[in-house]
Order: C-alpha cells, then sequence, then structure tokens
DNA sequence: TTGTAGGCGTTATCAC
DNA sequence: GTGATAACGCCTACAA
C-alpha cells in the first residue's frame, strides 16, 4: 500500500485544498491578519498538520512582502575578528540591542577584496550595517546603496554625506591621552597603530605609507596623537592583539639606548602586549616605561595595575546604529550619530625616567 | 521638465526591455550561466545603469531556487551570549570556518521561551545550526524539522536520534578533573555548575532541582563530578561569569569551618571568580583551597597561576556543525559527532591542608 | 545565441 | 467571513 513519496513538500494550496477553503482564507490562518470562523481555522489547522504543512515559505512571503527580516552585519575581513575582538563583540552585542525592537535577525557578512562571489548584494536583507576601518567600506557602500536599502556605516568613510554614520572622537580623544603623557614630562615617545590598510603589515609609518592608508580610524588616532607629538615614531601593527603588541614592544624597548619613555598604542591589547614586553625584559611600568592604550575594554592580566587608556563607547556604537537601522524602516532618515570617549586614566603612567 | 519619481525600483524585465533584449538574456548577463554575445552584455549592463538596476532581487531569486544562502545560528536566550562567552564565540569562529566553503551568511537568531512573535520559522534560511544548553531545543527542534530543512545541533537534547548533533564528553571529562583532584586527597569538596534549566536560580542543588533540570550539558558534567564525589554538595550558577564566580566563592569560602579544600567548577569563568574570591579572603591557591574549572579557555588575570581544567574542542565543535550542515546541504545524511576534551593540568589544584 | 511561457509560494485587494 | 485573482521578481526548460 506504500506510495511514491511525495515530491514535494505541501504548500498552502494543497492546505487550502484539502481543508475545503480558499487560499487566502488559509493564509489568512497563518498570518492572523483577518477574523476567520473559529470552525474555518480548526480545518485549516487539522489539514495543514494532515499534510505536515509548516506555515509559509519565508522565501516566498519576503518575496511578496518585500520584507525579510533580517539586517546584514558587513565586515571587511574574516569573520574572526567579529567574535575574537573584544571591542566588536561589545558593539555586536549593542547592535543586537538596538535592533531587538524590529526583532529582526542580524546577518553576520563578510566583504573580502579578493572574492567575487555572491557578495553582499545576493543576500536577502533588509538593510545593512557596514563596520569598516578601512577604504574597502568605500566601496561596499556604493554596491549595497544600489538596491536602495537603509545603510549605516560605523566608523567608515561613508563617501559622500547621504550615508548615516556612527563615528567616534577618534583624533581629539588620541590627543588626549597624549596630552597627558605631555604633561607628565615625556618628550621621547614611540606610537603604535592599528593596521595602515588592507595588508596589515607591522612596518614604520612613512608619510608615503601614510598617504596610501585606508583605514581610517587608524589615521584619524594617530593624527590626534601627533598633535602633541608631530615629530614621534610610529610602527603600524599587524593587527590589534596582545602578541602583536608584545612583539612590537619587544622591538621598542629592547635597546636601552633608543627605549622611548612612553609608548602609546591606538588599542588596549596591544598596550598590554607592550607591558608584557617591558615586564620580560625587566623594565618597570611606569617608572622605566609610561603605556598607554584606546578602548577601555576590561582586560585582566595586569597584576593589579590599570591601564591608562580612553573609554570608548562601544556597546553604544552598536546601539546607535541599530536604532538608525530602526529608523530608517521605519521611513524616517537615519542621522549621524557622533560618540565620544572618555579619558580614563590608570596607573599604566608616569613620569618619565631621569 | 522633471518627471515624478518612479515609484518602484527597475526589474530585470524593465533592463531587458530598455535593451531590447529578452528578460532570460538579461537574467543570464547576471546569474553567468550561459554565454552570451559581448555586445549584448553591453547593452544590457548599460540599460541597468540607465535605470539604477542593482542586480538580482535576492528575495525573488531566493524562492525561485529554492536557496538563500543563509545559515540560521540559534541561540536561546539573549543574543549577548554569542558575543560574550568566550566559548561561545570560539565555536562560532570555528562555525564560519566550517560554513566557509559554502559562502553562506550566518544569520544569528534567539529562541527565547516566552515569545511567540516572528520566530524561528519565518526566516528564509536554507539550514539550522541549534546552539542548545537547554531542554528548550527540544521544542525548537520540532519546530524547525517541520521545515524539512537540515538541522545540526550542538551540545543538545535532538530528542530521537535522527538529527546530527555535535556532542562533547561531558561526564567523563569531568569525571577526569575530578580524579585529579581526589588523588591529590580532597575529600571535602564543594562543586559549583552551570544553570539548571531557564529560570537561571542560584542555588543549592536538591534532587528536586536536578530531576526537574533541562541542561544537558549541567547535568553531564554533575554527573561525572559525582562520579568521584557523589555526595559533595552542589550550587548552581546563575550564569558563567567571573563576577557569579566571586559571588559564589564567598559563600562558599567564607566560613573557616564549614571551607570546603577544594572547589570544582562547570567553567573557567566561574573557576577564576571562585579564586578572586579565595584572595579577597585572604585563603591562597591551592595551599589553602584548590580550585579546577572547565574549558580551557585563555584567560589572563592569574596572576602567573594556569587554571587546571579541562580543554573543550570550542572550535572544533563549530566548525564539525559547519561540516555537517554542509554535507547535508550537499545531499547527504548528516553524522552525529562526539568530540573529547583534554584535561589539562595547573597549578591551582594541590595537596589539601591539613 | 535569443525569445516565450510558466511557475516558485505567498499575500493583498476586492468583491461577495 | 470567505473566495477568486493578481501580482511580487526571478529563473529555466524549451523552442526557435
Amino acid at each position: 500500500m506504500s506510495s511514491q513519496e511525495p515530491p514535494r513538500r505541501a504548500t498552502i494550496a494543497d492546505v487550502a485544498r484539502e481543508a475545503g477553503v480558499a487560499t487566502s482564507t488559509a493564509s489568512v490562518v497563518f498570518s492572523g491578519k483577518a477574523k476567520v470562523a473559529d470552525a474555518t481555522r480548526e480545518r485549516v489547522l487539522a489539514a495543514a498538520a494532515d499534510l505536515g504543512y509548516a506555515g509559509p515559505d519565508p522565501r516566498a512571503a519576503s518575496l511578496r512582502l518585500g520584507r525579510s527580516g533580517i539586517v546584514a552585519v558587513v565586515f571587511e575581513g574574516h569573520l574572526r575578528n567579529a567574535f575574537l575582538d573584544p571591542v566588536t563583540t561589545a558593539m555586536m552585542d549593542g547592535l543586537a540591542d538596538g535592533l531587538a525592537e524590529l526583532s529582526a535577525g542580524i546577518l553576520l557578512m563578510r566583504d573580502e577584496p579578493g572574492e567575487d562571489g555572491p557578495g553582499l548584494a545576493s543576500a536577502p536583507v533588509d538593510a545593512y550595517v557596514l563596520i569598516g576601518w578601512s577604504g574597502r567600506t568605500r566601496e561596499s557602500v556604493e554596491v549595497v546603496r544600489g538596491r536602495g536599502l537603509p545603510v549605516v556605516v560605523i566608523e567608515g568613510d561613508p563617501g559622500d554625506g547621504t550615508i548615516p554614520r556612527i563615528a567616534l572622537d577618534n583624533a581629539d580623544a588620541s590627543a588626549e591621552v597624549a596630552q597627558h603623557v605631555y604633561d607628565l614630562g615625556h618628550r621621547d615617545v614611540a606610537l603604535i597603530t592599528l593596521t595602515l590598510g588592507h595588508d596589515r603589515e607591522r612596518a614604520p609609518i612613512t608619510p608615503e605609507r601614510l598617504a596610501a592608508a585606508t583605514v581610517g580610524v587608524t589615521v584619524d588616532r594617530l593624527e590626534g596623537m601627533r598633535r602633541v607629538f608631530p615629530d614621534a615614531p610610529a610602527i603600524s601593527a599587524s593587527g590589534s592583539f596582545i602578541d602583536e603588541g608584545i612583539v612590537i614592544g619587544r622591538m621598542l624597548l629592547a635597546d636601552a639606548a633608543t627605549r622611548p619613555t612612553a609608548v602609546l598604542a591606538q588599542s588596549d591589547l596591544l598596550a598590554v602586549g607592550v607591558i608584557r614586553a617591558a615586564q620580560e625584559l625587566g623594565l618597570r611600568v611606569p617608572e622605566d616605561v609610561s603605556v598607554a592604550g584606546f578602548d577601555g575594554i576590561a582586560i585582566d592580566g595586569l597584576g593589579g595595575q590599570s591601564l591608562t587608556t580612553t573609554v570608548q563607547p562601544a556597546v553604544e556604537k552598536g546601539r546607535a546604529a541599530g536604532e538608525q537601522i530602526a529608523r530608517m524602516l521605519g521611513g524616517e532618515a537615519g542621522e549621524t550619530q557622533n560618540l565620544t570617549c572618555v579619558f580614563r586614566p590608570g596607573t599604566t603612567t608616569g613620569v618619565p625616567p631621569r
């Protein structure tokens, strides 16, 4: 008595037929968008159960409705960063919050320069949040704008001014940290920056490299630092990791003759690495060398010390983006938000050694 | 000369008409699935540019193709956990990896018991990964299975055995840690578990509560611990955080008369919290009290100590799930994977005080 | 290589 | 309260 396995899943039309009602009626039973007689509803539900119908196909619904309930969050490079960098995870946390009222899902996407695959434009999403620390974002912006969907850029360069963005006072905040160190008396300072561009090269920063830099955050923070220390040598890190800070810290601190009295890093992770390197070399912080960071993330492992840094509103950044997306999907215009960092003096900076 | 703003976006049919070709031709130009004369392609592209057509609408394409290129990752409770818990972030990292070959996007979703909103079933996805530490997952499984899409469960109870799952040897690994502590001579041991159920209650574990527990991981790890210490008192944490460990640590260690000689925690974060609490109370670890954890995540801030724990393959868990999804989308059957933890002795456990 | 036609599964509109 | 019908925008046999 066994028949062929049904070749396709039941559709709402099948359910309607089985229940002896119109498809529109069956549809309404599932969407609840109109009143249906109890008896009718029962029959439809029974038919659905019978046929193993699990409710409307979201793909069809999203075509019909023009909405998918999904917001894309676009990272450049590997998605690892989305989960491994504490500033980013905090931001995502805030974004999830800001998006909560939409009960929209968050689609993680990457925008890798090399690949041409399906790409950003092929995802059925209702809006885009571009997380961009690089000029790459500019290009993505064009791709995405063409779709006519809401876009918000977090710390990226949106090209023209028509796209709302969530920005940070990177330059000012960096200058404030630098000024603190200057005021302590330091004049011989080394700077460690985030990556300059997609190459992620660890190398001294030259005017040429700086001119070719594509990561706005890095450039802005460096600009702030150089307001106070115009001639300080700078080196770009290959990424924001403690280990990278250790490597660069060793380079900077190993030779007593060329050792700076203070190191300013563009991230807390790098700063912590430098402190580790100093400890390795038997140097005391801040007696022998002062170290300051940027971000204000919670870092354990400083042995009771607190890092001098500036605290960026990472969670707030995400929440603000989410809120703007929600506004734009509601038909209002999105607004650019300028968020500010708060300087937080710690115990890792002090007067320079005599 | 200004005309009304066009009421709707251009479609591929508009482009085809404008270019003077058939829609199928225009479609092929964008999909690249067939050869098109260069001249024709040019004309189509020009027409598209003219009309501001940014390529096929993914919503329509996914209906037509039956695929959206999206894999849903379902968490129970707040998405915060996806970003703030180190074990989970590592797992997500692995998942992104395992899914990379599909070049599928990852849709973060939550499955909150309370809410009935759009819900899991309303997302246009091709497959589901259920991250479940609770019995809640069981229910989600049913919802999702009805869709007839591939499903993989990570550390959850899949109900019947037909769903591939990624599992850990939680009981055995816990027993191994416990045995290590037993072998050191400890007999007076306190246990700290993860949450027992959705209530997230911090409270002593009674047989009744244990019987009602829904989080399989917690139950399994406790079972392993009790193989070695059948009568050890246990308390459930409200979550896996350092701060929670501190709170519970204070409770357990404050009174010298009732203080255990060792504390076994079901997560490293809880264990670190206990160590902090011990330090606060002026107790030395491991001289006055031994502490062990579970997970093997990298934790700074132990002041040079290394936590005795068991290392779970968090990244591998995610990667395995991604690979199974990829297989299933390829038409093959998914397979359950049993992963194992590796015991890692550290310096936070030692012989009990006399 | 290009054109035609049908349908993917749903929901909104509008009569009844 | 219920039913018929027309899109939503695209892709892909199939025919020319």
